[in-house]
RNA sequence: GCCGAGGUGGCGGAAUGGUAGACGCGAGGGACUUAAAAUCCCUUAUCCUCUCUCUGGAUGUGUGGGUUCAAUUCCCACCCUCGGCACCA
């Protein structure tokens, strides 16, 4: 008797047995072919679980399970990013405190999570928050103090207004914060600083080797910003002062005509003239008040003044007047830039408002372009021209010669600078893993030694954001740290960043750790160190890491860091965290982003509850290219729900016949592109090839028990829990997910007859039926004997005949 | 401004030099049903021709050129959309 697929009844009882086999739990140290598969863990919010969050882990799991049958040892951990901003927010609003809520969203979360029906391996999870956990998020702060990679200096940072915080550079987006979208405003504060910008050159070096898509990396490049160029030093005229300017076309400095500084240098009111001070001091408080964000997208029209002082050509020795200007900026380079109005487009605007000479010094191919409008386009290619003994020579000739005679002159040397900066890692908030340091009653910070470690976050703190960090509220926390250090000894109130918190978890996953609030977890945890060197090396490089792409200069750069410091402190044998990367794309509804201000979220509960959870996990695949992305349909989800009721129907309600030939090659076609296609993640083309083979399946009424058992594991990565009960129902053996990959017989591949088709003058007039053993000879003779062929053939004589194997014929006549 | 990705039916998309539109959604028609849903069958790029049956032809992958027997695919120029960076010297 026939009985139709239920979902929601299958599916719950294979997430039980796979549980109760626990087939997902990954022997890490037994695994003979590692197969470490992650997808960027979530931060457990009050929300659902919304179609983004199965759009990533789906498909990733699908890929996972793919590779399990392969024959991989695959690991597939899961865990939640929990620190930060949005479980502070919630207890703002509601005064439940975020221990408890995020414990609670977390056990909200898993029993989501378990509903996809993913291959996580639930006895290695972790919560950031869990003090087990940011122990080790703390011990990494002490081994960067330790090795002098972490720093406080007072500076002006990015702080967020609404946040009450200061933010990393990487978390400023368009001049707002990249958490809340409010305007970033400077403020000089002291903060700690971790020195990621001593491995710039390393960081850019690395991604050379990395199977990473090609624009992360060039992002990740252009976010590095290297330059290679020369510092030239200019004599002040009547002073002693030197001022350094930083240049990567030093081949243009004959054609300098001004020389303009920042409005924050220090050295400024030290050059500015008696006579220009009011002004310059005017201007100075002017561009002062501007926000970052008026600075990146207010007019772009340049303001200036002269400063009154002049500085002395290197070179011609000539008078160069100084300008003080808010388009050169104090944070890069020497904060001093030499103006060539000729080469280069800003000093071009700037040269031309404050009508200030312009001098070409590389030859032009069209002179009035200097003079009107643009500059000229400046290629390497060009020569150099109007400048004393360099005149004549090539761009990079010239400029070479000019730094070697400027560092034999010691007025000049070459340099090579990144426009990355040091990640700020303190915050002023509190949810988040204490900094472990304290100070001594004169001030000065020392590490909190590792026994003291978990450095716990207090619990006796309101955490209304102030501007303040919350911890200072704290008398447990001042108490702790005087009975420990002494009187007098205050602890450091802020908290680290939760990018901190994420840019070593793929390790510690390694570590089995304790229970979760839920009773998750083995219990027994590794102490002593952050992950067993011999599991980092086995597991590590991450074979495949999937998440979104707005992490490319922020997790994703952050995490490359802390791994290579690691290394160099001794602690892992890889320098990069992740082989692999691949972002899945955004889906959108009506073609805006889901959020919740817009109320356009979809939340699959309904469609899981409704169709259960295979099908929506294929409707998502099926959409289009998982690094696309696209926008959601309601309707378009009943064409994955037809598929699986027939399949269903068809495998296992359907006549057991022998296989045609016909179907044999399907069959064994399918095989190839489902294996073909799923290996580069192609999950829609994978589906809609089964689709094919089902259509045909139908058509010819039946196929092998044989057959159906291979259909059924093509099936299983996809559709995890339906194929399983399919395999259950055609009498198979074990888990579906734990048999081998089907594999194909090329020689199968191959129909008897092949369709030519023949084309008269580049278009297609008809097509004939060959047996595939038919010699070029007979095809062409058959295709010329074609009536609708015949026809076109008769406007004219034949000049040229081609045939491609097994595809075409054209005749061109 | 710079860097990157992309532009194909009513819609999501397929095809990376060889039959454009696979697969699916939607739509139209039919079968089943008292009826509806579900299911099944047929049609479905546009236009002309044929529509009793068989057809045959023109146009067509953002725009304009080019290479080729053959171009969605390769080359040149341009337009538009999306993502990232943005006064970085």
């Amino acid at each position: 008797m026939f009985k139709p697929y239920n979902p929601s009844e299958v599916e719950a009882r294979w997430q039980q047995k796979w549980a109760d086999a626990k087939i997902y739990e990954t022997d890490l140290q037994k695994a003979k072919k590692p197969y470490y598969s992650l997808v960027m863990f979530p931060y457990p919010s009050g929300d659902k679980l919304h179609v983004g969050h199965w759009y990533n882990y789906a498909p990733a799991d699908s890929f996972a399970r793919f590779q399990k049958m392969q024959g991989y040892d695959v690991f597939s951990p899961m865990g939640f990013d929990a620190f930060g901003l949005p479980a502070e927010n919630y207890a703002i609003k509601t005064g439940v405190h975020p221990a408890i809520s995020t414990a609670k969203n977390v056990e909200t979360m898993i029993a989501q999570l378990k509903k996809i029906g993913c291959m996580y391996d639930w006895s290695k999870t972790l919560s950031t928050t869990d003090p087990e956990y940011y122990q080790w998020t703390q011990w990494l702060f002490l081994e960067m103090y330790k090795n002098t990679l972490a720093y406080k200096k007072k500076g002006n940072v990015n702080f967020c207004p609404s946040c009450q915080t200061v933010l990393a550079n990487e978390q400023v987006k368009d001049g707002s914060c990249e958490r809340c979208g409010t305007d970033v405003v400077q403020k000089s504060l002291e903060q700690w600083f971790w020195n990621i910008t001593k491995y710039s050159q390393k960081l850019l070096d690395g991604l050379e080797d990395l199977d990473w898509p090609n624009k992360t990396k060039i992002m990740q490049q252009n976010w590095i910003g290297r330059s290679e160029g020369c510092d030239v030093s200019w004599n002040v005229e009547n002073s002693d002062i030197v001022l350094d300017t930083f240049t990567t076309t030093v081949d243009t400095i004959y054609g300098v005509t001004f020389v303009v500084i920042a409005p924050d240098h220090p050295m400024l009111s030290k050059l500015v003239s008696d006579a220009e001070r009011t002004t310059v001091e005017a201007y100075i408080k002017q561009t002062s008040k501007k926000s970052e964000f008026d600075r990146q997208f207010g007019d772009k029209v340049k303001t200036g003044v002269f400063s009154g002082t002049y500085l002395l050509h290197p070179f011609t020795k000539k008078k160069v007047p100084l300008w003080v200007a808010d388009y050169v900026l104090m944070n890069y380079g020497t904060g001093v830039v030499m103006g060539v109005p000729a080469h280069d487009q800003r000093d071009m605007d700037f040269a031309k408002k404050y009508t200030l000479p312009i001098i070409q010094s590389i030859e032009s191919t069209s002179h009035e372009s200097l003079v009107y409008d643009n500059i000229d386009k400046y290629s390497v290619q060009g020569t150099i021209i109007d400048s004393g003994e360099y005149t004549g020579m090539k761009i990079l000739e010239g400029r070479k010669k000019i730094i070697d005679d400027l560092q034999k002159r010691s007025i000049g040397k070459r340099k090579i600078l990144y426009r990355l900066r040091d990640w700020l890692v303190s915050r002023q908030r509190y949810w988040g893993a204490p900094i472990p340091i304290v100070y001594d009653p004169e001030g000065k910070p020392h590490p909190v030694p590792e026994e003291h470690l978990p450095w716990t976050l207090p619990t006796d703190v309101e955490f209304k954001p102030t501007g303040k960090s919350p911890l200072t509220e704290s008398k447990e926390f001042l108490a702790r740290t005087e009975n420990i250090f002494g009187k007098g000894w205050t602890p450091e109130y802020d908290t680290m960043d939760t990018f901190v918190c994420s840019s070593f978890y793929y390790l510690r996953y390694l570590m089995s750790v304790p229970p979760l609030p839920s009773g998750e977890g083995l219990g027994g945890r590794e102490a002593g160190k952050l992950v067993d060197p011999a599991l980092e090396k086995k597991w590590l490089p991450v074979s495949m890491y999937i998440g979104g792409p707005e992490h490319a200069c922020m997790h994703l750069i952050y995490a490359r860091f802390v791994m290579m410091a690691l290394k160099d402190f001794g602690y892992v044998s890889n320098e990069e965290p992740f082989k692999i990367v691949v972002h899945q794309g955004l889906i959108t509804n009506k073609g805006a982003k889901m959020s919740k201000s817009k109320g356009n979220v979809v939340s699959p509960d309904s469609f899981v509850a409704q169709y259960g959870s295979d099908v929506f996990r294929m409707y998502l695949m099926f959409m289009g290219p998982f690094e696309a992305g696209g926008d959601w349909s309601d309707t378009g989800i009943r064409g994955t729900v037809r598929f699986v009721d027939r399949l269903w129907k068809a495998l296992l309600n359907t006549k057991v016949i022998q296989d045609s030939a016909l179907f044999q090659a399907a069959l064994h076609r399918t095989i190839k592109k489902v294996t073909e296609d799923i290996a580069v993640l192609h999950f829609n083309t994978a589906i809609s090839s089964l689709m094919q083979l089902l259509n045909l399946l139908e058509e010819k009424g039946g196929c092998t028990q044989e057959s159906a058992r291979i259909i059924s594991c093509l099936l299983a990565p996809i559709a995890p829990h339906l194929a399983e009960e399919l395999w259950l129902g055609l009498g198979g053996t074990g888990f579906i997910i734990e048999q081998k990959w089907p594999t194909y017989d090329p020689a199968l591949l191959v129909e008897e007859n092949m369709t030519i088709v023949i084309q008269v003058n580049g278009k297609v007039r008809g097509d004939i039926l060959v047996s595939k053993d038919a010699s070029k000879e007979e095809i062409l003779t058959l295709a010329k004997a074609n009536e609708n062929v015949k026809k076109w053939l008769a406007a004219g004589d034949m000049k040229k005949e081609i045939y491609i194997l097994g595809k075409l014929v054209s005749l061109v006549v």
